[in-house]
DNA sequence: CTGTTAGCGCTTTCAT
DNA sequence: ATGAAAGCGCTAACAG
């Protein structure tokens, strides 16, 4: 049998609507506002339909109403666990309404990003959230004449036309980093994956309190141009502990990594978190349940998609979110990857 | 300035056509058919429609032609990264076509699959990739029915109208369970997630080569309905053990179940493989690097995907794939998980 | 190489 | 409560 490719014509609306000897127009009442047709006709249409088989066309359908239902969402890569909650808090939001999702990638590439951004436009979608290659001033171009809601995911203090969901990485970062030192360790390493501007925040966090307290030295500093992996962590760790031995902790700026770390830790058979602290970034899902359970910082991923997914909503009712960006916070969470802070019990 | 609303009509076709002086079909074809039109001419357009900010509507595009170049894309979970790393595979492959893909999410219920597979077919689009919820007839009824090309992922044995991509996670847990049993272990446990078709079958697997060697006790069996996550892992590993005190390894249906099963085994102080051994499977990223080296079973999900995907394309593009189903396999990746099989050095 | 004429399948608007 | 007419923005099919 193979591939289906279909030749058959497809059942229309004026074929259900000659059947049941009425005009297209009531058919299509019955599908998108029942309550304006006789309830005896209604019946007798639904069961046609059901009959025949038939389903709407949602391209005719958009082409005529100047409507479309579903949102897009343009995140920069599906391997990062990160996006993945974010997505979820999306789809919880979004469950239950008519709207309908199309998530679109942009590979980590700013071209792939402009591309896309002009194709979700192009498709009339009711809504667009775009995440992750923040603060692109062509992309900001498009956003200003968009015809839908757009809410964007940046970082606090970006400037965004629409909506923004944003989270201070840079604060969250120096905040976990200063966290660390209180904790007694001084020779502090940052392992990172592809350093996107989210990325270059944290990073940014990190040397801010470093510098600060006089640590500051930038051997400690690796990165890999790629997707955060826990085997990218075991690579990172290693590569740090050969260009600086005396390492003593370090800061990750992805859970992934961090457990990559973690796992390079025990076969060095380095003592977590008393002769080496590790602290993670986004708190996912198994950061909890390690051993010892990582600290890490717990970045709202789920409740942005959710925001994010919700102020489109919002934005198509006509009932416009507030006019600006709205923070999100962070929270450092403390669990047992890193020592008790000096001077506390 | 909130989410913006855009009242501003478009610019459409024939506002191109006009201010170039020429007829709306001339554009159209600079842009689906550059090479029948002047270069002369065409340059112009091109820069027309660069400074007008045309976009073609694709919905106008898709009803006139009768051409949709999306996939559709439905999977049962977005948090299961076995199904990540086939939606790689389907990008992959769909990289550098024309089409885009559109991901839809059953949520493991299959009502939302029914509703969610009419939707698909109502969009028109170019083809279908349907994973995770094999096996239903209404489904099978509507896929012989549809008017483009459907490839499902399906466990081997299986009956499905169009291409079918399979594994047998039947054989293949059987397979990694017999290992096991080859290692010495004799009171082998299972820990599962929900028990969709796939999850039965690995199951089914697993009891075969207990009764076979007459291993078999209910009691070691333990599912969750749930996505599986490190966290039910180690839940799992707690809840069996208080049941079968004497349990001496565990077959995981899922890597990330293996890993909160190994972190629960390091917090019990069991020693891995010696005492307790892990089997996982899906040899998801982190397998190769978990301490020790977790022993699984390979799907080759990314191939699936891949291979799904170019079964579209090919359909697609009128060359349809064989008429029946591909089976890809499997393989029992061993690392340090299990103990070496007896005999064996 | 460029244009004309239809019409995709549906919804809008205005009647009745 | 139902319908007629018009048209959404584009492309197919055929001219020239």
């Amino acid at each position: 049998m193979g591939v289906k490719r279909g030749r058959s014509e497809r059942t229309t609306l004026v074929d259900v609507a000659s059947r049941a000897g009425v005009s297209a127009i009531t058919v299509s009442r019955v599908l998108r506002e029942p309550e304006k047709v006789s309830s005896s006709l209604r019946q007798r249409i639904l069961e046609l339909i059901d009959d025949m088989g038939y389903v709407p066309d949602q391209a005719a359908r958009a082409l005529a109403s100047r409507h479309n239902s579903t949102f897009g969402v343009l995140v920069p890569s599906l391997t990062n666990r990160a996006f993945i909650s974010f997505m979820q808090g999306i789809e919880e939001r979004v469950r239950d309404t008519h709207f309908r999702i199309q998530y679109a990638n942009t590979h980590n590439s700013r071209d792939e990003e402009q591309r896309q951004v002009k194709l979700l436009m192009s498709q009339n979608t009711a809504g667009i959230i775009l995440a992750g290659l923040e603060g692109v001033e062509a992309v900001n171009e498009l956003v200003r004449r968009a015809s839908c809601p757009v809410v964007q995911v940046v970082d606090v203090g970006l400037q965004t036309p629409g909506v923004g969901i944003a989270v201070d990485h840079s604060d969250a970062a120096a905040a976990a980093v200063r966290h660390m030192i209180a904790c007694g360790y001084k020779r502090i390493g940052l392992v990172g994956g592809s350093l996107d501007e989210r990325g270059r925040r944290r990073t940014d966090g990190y040397s801010r309190s470093m510098v600060q307290a006089g640590l500051y030295d930038p051997n400690l500093i690796h990165h890999e141009n790629a997707t955060p992996t826990t085997q990218m962590g075991c690579r990172l760790l290693r590569r740090l502990m050969r260009i600086c031995p005396d390492v003593d902790a370090v800061f990750c700026e992805n859970d992934d990594l961090a457990l990559g770390v973690l796992f390079e830790c025990q076969r060095l058979d380095k003592k977590v978190p008393d002769e080496f602290g590790i602290c993670g970034y986004n708190d996912l899902d198994f950061a909890s349940v390690t051993e010892p359970p990582l600290t890490t910082v717990r970045i709202p991923l789920f409740e942005m998609g959710f925001r994010a997914a919700d102020a489109l909503v919002r934005g198509v009712d006509g009932r416009p979110s507030e006019p600006n960006t709205i923070n999100l916070g962070y929270e450092l969470i403390e669990r047992r990857t890193l020592r008790r802070p000096i001077g506390q019990q």
